[in-house]
RNA sequence: GGACGCGUAGCUCAACUGGCAGAGCAUUCGACUCUUAAUCGACAGGUUGUAGGUUCGAUUCCUACCGCGUCCA
């Protein structure tokens, strides 16, 4: 528990003064329990209840009219004088602070006062006041101990700065964190005038967190440079986090749908393309696997009638950590039937309008670009603004200026083909000229090169299907297809972007497109350079599923472990008649990042991943010879 | 998995080209009845992530490892 000697001295000198403020408690009545941790404090305000009531309320106003009230809170704030002093309360992300006089508290009380540690919770009576300088202040006639902080506080101007800590103990973070540090890679001097203006407007807070010196600075300047990168406090954006879901949910249930949950440990972990993490049932001596999307058995209850049905719950995914990726993430998934991939793409910009104006009141957007060649640009996002590409076109319009003209339909139907086009460009690419051309130039050119190369290796390794008799190399290009999307176009898609038909070999649970039948009815959504949400048209067709699946089982056997499994009761499900039906799934971390201007999906999740911490120094010390040993 | 960066007091950070490990906050003691990063005075707090190496001398240079971060895959 304790990181040092240091820290666990000064768990001893807190327990010393716990004594005393307990002798304090028994002195005046108490129960030696109700001393230190009493069960209750009867409050008659909350903090940013009083702070919203009496903001406009001046001093003469309340002297004239006495305002009692009781409140609680954590000691974020402790500055004596003698035999008065202020100290400011914290509650529910809220600030409010207290006057005590010894005149007025009396003795034992401000012996207590002056007992307090920061982070110690204490419950106040008195009446409001303002200060000289005009700060709405409690003046304090009772004061009680409520629970006492026994570890010393972060820095109380810089806070928790160190970001593994923060992740680590965000229960620290929560209430410390005010969002106001600054984080590297542009000149503090600009940094110190964000374009984001983080305030608790719906709790009315006193915490402002304007820098005192934006004012000062040229606008114009500001907004030509790249603003520095200012972080929502932590409290504020889970906060955001649950009016994300709560809008989800208003959005959903005032359409008719049903919330459901299906089951997050599964026999056959199915949806998507990824793989699981995988666990042992005990009694029933089975593997089950983390759920990698809850798809299938949202379409197992569209079979049963449920039309419109929503489920919003975590999916686990066994790989790679990244600012987008954390092992366990929060899904949205909907769907609903005699709908198709035309209805649901205007659901979505319904959708994420709506969730935008629940949450932040406008569709505009303040967004850090997380990834890609504009790391860390400040961009501003309208979330109510839509643009709509096939995949095709985003291939033609990110298409590489110098390797000659893009694939046509003639290329992209086979292997073979999409081979020779991707060399080609790649030889028409490395016969420019790169001598005069910028550092910059010539970076996109590589960037361009590698593009080309990881498209042209799928398109080498891409499996025959069996499924398009009329292909003469047995071969689709499908997966190189969009590969080459992700590589060129992805980076670029920072206004809300939807892509719309996906090659059919990257998609075994969608509908073919009717005339395209190596194309399927699927688009993704892209914003801030970022895919955020998946949908299609279902397949519905039991037979053609079960080829699917069979030929993804080809995939699985040469080597791609993230090949969808074969899932036969599924298949049996569809036999027995699933709806045309339209289903999607959005990454509620990504929704929330974009909402509340995060940089990663660490910043939207309360406890992301971690390996444990380090052993406390005294085991190490203990540690240490053994292994000396070990290695004689 | 690869590249780069970081790791110094409880917290935030210094320590020039390798030359006595320092400051602020917090803590402890003292002064102060309108302060707000309160102020003033004093004390205390360190195996510089770990293990090696180079050197008269290592926080600094080298190697490996651990942890974290960022980018790429």
């Amino acid at each position: 528990m304790f990181a040092s000697e240091f820290e666990e001295e000064q768990y001893k000198l807190r327990q010393d003064k716990l004594k005393r403020i307990q002798e304090l408690g028994v002195e005046a009545g108490l129960q030696p329990l109700e001393a230190t941790y009493p069960n209750s404090f009867r409050t008659t305000h909350e903090v940013p209840a009083i702070l919203r009531e009496y903001a406009e309320v001046s001093g003469d106003a309340l002297e004239a009219d006495r305002v009692d009230a009781a409140v609680a809170g954590r000691v974020m704030a402790h500055r004596r004088q003698g035999k008065a002093g202020f100290a400011v309360l914290q509650a529910n992300g809220a600030r409010l602070q207290i006057y005590v006089r010894k005149d007025d508290v009396g003795e034992r009380a401000f012996e207590l006062y002056k007992l307090l540690d920061l982070g110690d919770h204490i419950g106040v009576s008195g009446y409001l006041f303002r200060t000289r300088t005009g700060e709405l202040t409690l003046h304090v006639r009772e004061l009680i101990f409520l629970a006492k902080a026994m570890l010393a506080l972060p820095d109380k101007f810089h806070g928790l700065t160190d970001i593994e800590l923060r992740y680590r103990q965000r229960y620290v973070d929560l209430f410390m964190d005010n969002g106001e540090e600054i984080e590297a890679s542009s000149s503090s001097e600009l940094s110190s005038a964000s374009a984001l203006s983080f305030r608790s407007e719906a709790e009315g807070c006193a915490v402002q967190f304007e820098p005192a010196s934006a004012s000062e600075k040229n606008p114009e300047a500001l907004a030509a440079a790249t603003p520095g990168l200012k972080r929502m406090p932590a409290r504020e954006v889970f906060v955001k986090r649950a009016q994300v879901l709560k809008a989800l949910r208003t959005f959903f249930d005032s359409r008719g749908y049903i919330e459901v949950e299906t089951p997050m440990m599964q026999p056959v972990a199915g949806g998507a393309a990824a793989r699981p993490f995988v666990t042992h049932h005990n009694t029933m001596d089975m593997e089950l696997y983390l759920r990698i999307a809850p798809e299938l058995y949202l379409k197992r209850l569209v079979v049963g009638g449920m039309d419109r049905v929503y489920e919003i719950n975590r999916n686990f995914r066994n790989e790679g950590i990244s600012t987008q990726h954390n092992p366990e993430f929060t899904m949205l998934e909907f769907y609903q039937a005699y709908a198709n991939y035309h209805d649901l793409m205007d659901l979505t910009e319904r959708l994420v309008t709506f969730v935008a104006m629940e949450v932040n009141g406008t569709t505009l957007i303040d967004f850090p670009l997380p990834k890609g060649p504009r790391l860390g640009e400040m961009v501003q996002i309208d979330l109510g603004k839509w643009e709509r590409l096939s995949m095709k076109e985003a291939i033609v319009k990110w298409w590489p200026r110098d390797a000659g003209s893009p694939p046509s339909e003639y290329d992209y139907a086979s292997a073979v083909r999409f081979t020779f086009a991707m060399e080609s460009a790649l030889d028409t690419l490395a016969r420019v000229n790169r001598g005069d051309l910028s550092r910059e130039y010539q970076l996109s050119l590589v960037d361009a090169e590698s593009s080309l190369r990881a498209a042209l290796n799928d398109a080498d390794e891409e499996p025959g299907y069996g499924l398009e008799p009329k292909r003469t190399d047995g071969k689709s290009a499908g997966k190189a297809i969009a590969t080459l999307f992700e590589r060129l176009a992805e980076q670029h898609l920072v206004q809300p972007t939807i892509i719309y038909d996906f090659p059919l070999a990257v998609s075994p649970l969608s509908k073919a497109k009717p005339d395209e039948p190596d194309w399927v009815e699927r688009f993704e959504f892209y914003i801030g350079g970022f895919e955020v949400g998946n949908a299609f048209s279902e397949l519905n067709d039991p037979e053609d599923q079960r080829r699917r699946f069979e030929a993804q089982l080809g995939e699985r056997e040469r080597g791609d472990d993230e090949a969808h499994q074969m899932d036969a009761d599924y298949v049996r499900a569809l036999a027995y008649g699933l709806p045309p039906t339209g289903g999607e799934g959005i990454g509620i971390d990504r929704l929330t990042m974009l909402l509340t201007g995060s940089r990663s999906i660490r910043d939207v999740i309360l406890f992301p991943l971690l390996r444990p911490a380090k052993k406390p120094a005294l085991e190490k010390l203990e540690d240490a010879p053994a292994t000396e040993l070990e290695q004689l």
